[in-house]
DNA sequence: ATGAAAGCGCTAACAT
DNA sequence: ATGTTAGCGCTTTCAT
């Protein structure tokens, strides 16, 4: 509401309507665990419910010096592993009195600079990532010094996945992703096994192919140069990825996919190129996103708990804006949805075509 | 940086720097046309940039009556629709200096109330709505009175879709895309066509049934009632449709799904009863998001620019907050993508299992 | 238990 | 062209 003035509802209107002073108001208003009256406390309350009265947190924030809005940072809010995360720290946020404002960078480290620096204009009580994008020296070394000035205001920095030199607060350990994933297709005989890698500047794909490659040792099974086939991380660059995965004398009988987009994309492409997953090819997906359970096949995938993940991210952030200290990494738990993208493994070598 | 103070640069400590007073400083620094002479210009801007000043929009908010925040309500940010619609959002948004509040509704009619009221304690200076939830009368004029007070701080509202009494600001025409699906549908012979509508409280849903009636009408064919299928406009949903669309002694030959969510939900559940598509039974679908080009078969459906919608939701925003009055619904163009699902109507009565 | 007043960091009159 | 000053709406000492 306006008054004749223009102004909107303030605090100073609800303490004149309830007959007190603005402080007064302020403390039965605000978090104030100061000492009111509890008949000076009901009038307050009755004013500025019947002003219908909504607290200018921008004004409270500038005073408190904590603003209740966190950043998120996500590559492509398009893709569900994404939104997943987002969805989750939007949902603790919510039940925290935080609002999360979202930004892609779409692994553009300049972008991602760039939305840093925004975000501490902003004053954001904290910064959450999810992967960021590897850069070279002089970026990294631009954008540590905006988060510093972020950490320097007080905010909180979570991470979600690895990032360079410092690891995650909430994750998932992707090395037993990979196990899962691994021990299912080897119990099923298969041996020659590829990897679906994610974009070169995505700090888990390095990740990725090293745990990926110490699971198959594990097995005394190698991981071939052949059989790392990088991508962009997308559908498409998973269905592009298909003819990679059938070439040769020696084909792949089963591949794992660093997400469930690639795995998506590569069923697609391998659909095209007349392959029939899982008779002549197996595929594992990595996240189970809800797209997964609906593709034809049905993707067999390594169920990361993405949407709890985000939240737990938000609660971490919470912890350390309270003045709780760094815990080290918190792992989730990940387990092994076997659907229809995977069987056992073809005898002899399969032609592409059946 | 903080200072020994434990007080973050501010317009104060850069004016200092410079040997010029704040207003000067805050002239060169914010968006101000107000006259500097060059030298002391650079001065500012030297000094400003040494101390790698971001300047407290918080503050800066405060006195403008203007956060550059802007909210958007969405039901579910990991539907594919609802991200690509906030992703638009954002990118105009980032475009132009705004930072984007995404809050999620679950089409939940409390939750939206809610939403709004701590976008409007926010001093948000917008938002923008996708679907809004139908709700009950009380529901209903709650939600038009926090929307009062958004209005009323100066803040522009924008619709992407119909809302109750208040057409789009932006959108597409449900009808046209509804029409070139059954046109293709009816060129291959398509008589009985079914349609798989939204959850109940989603506006879109009546909105939908009617144009759906009115193009089908256009054809001389008529939309029964048991072709109507309901759902809550999930994957799921979808799935478990598929049942009653192959029941009956005349079964539908072709469905038109309101969303490729549910397009690609129906699509699995129909495989799962043994029916293909699209011999026995033809699936189009809306939107056009990006799984829906990787499904088996490919998904015939309607291209929506979703990005683009969001994009032009917020240009909307802009052009309100700067003054420009309302121009009516702004409809962008659909179009028909056909992939594999959709074929000729099969002769005969198809039995559900070949 | 309540009120008066200072001030968060910035912009916008209003001087000069 | 530059500086001084008065707030924006709120919380928080510091009185009382």
């Amino acid at each position: 509401m306006k008054d004749p003035s223009g102004r909107l509802t303030s605090l100073t209107d609800v303490a004149r309507r309830a007959g007190v002073s603005v402080a007064t108001a302020s403390r039965v208003l605000s978090a104030s665990t100061y000492p009111v009256a509890e008949k000076t406390r009901r009038r307050v309350l009755k004013a500025a419910d019947a002003l219908d009265f909504a607290p200018n947190l921008i004004a409270r924030g500038l005073v408190a010096q904590r603003t209740y809005l966190v950043g998120m940072l996500v590559s492509d809010l398009v893709d569900e592993h994404a939104a997943a995360l987002a969805r989750g720290v939007e949902e603790a946020a919510a039940e925290n009195g935080f609002a999360v404002l979202v930004m892609s960078t779409d692994g553009d480290p300049e972008k991602e600079i760039d939305a840093v620096r925004r975000l501490r204009s902003m004053r954001v009580d904290a910064v959450i990532f999810s992967y960021s994008t590897v850069a070279d020296r002089d970026q990294q070394d631009r954008l540590t010094a905006q988060l510093r000035h972020v950490e320097a205001a007080g905010g909180a920095l979570v991470r979600l996945a690895p990032h360079p030199r410092v690891g995650p607060d909430a994750s998932i350990s992707t090395r037993q992703g990979f196990a899962l994933a691994v021990e299912h297709l080897v119990g099923l005989g298969h041996r020659r096994i590829a990897l679906l890698q994610g974009p070169a500047n995505a700090g888990l794909s390095q990740v990725g192919v090293y745990a990926m490659r110490r699971v198959l040792e594990g097995h005394r099974l190698s991981l071939a140069d052949r059989f790392i086939i990088p991508t962009d991380g997308t559908l498409a660059g998973g269905r592009s990825a298909a003819p990679a995965l059938l070439k040769g004398r020696a084909p792949a009988t089963a591949v794992v996919a660093m997400s469930d987009t690639l795995a998506i994309g590569v069923l697609k492409g391998l659909a095209d190129a007349g392959a029939r997953v899982p008779r002549d090819i197996s595929v594992v997906g990595f996240d189970d996103v809800p797209a997964a359970a609906y593709t034809t096949p049905g993707l067999t995938t390594v169920h990361v708990p993405l949407r709890e993940l985000g939240s737990a991210g938000m609660q971490v952030a919470i912890w350390l804006l309270g003045g709780g200290a760094r815990r080290g990494r918190n792992n989730l738990p990940v387990e092994l949805v076997v659907r229809e993208s995977t069987d056992k493994a073809p005898k002899a070598r399969p032609g592409p075509r059946g």
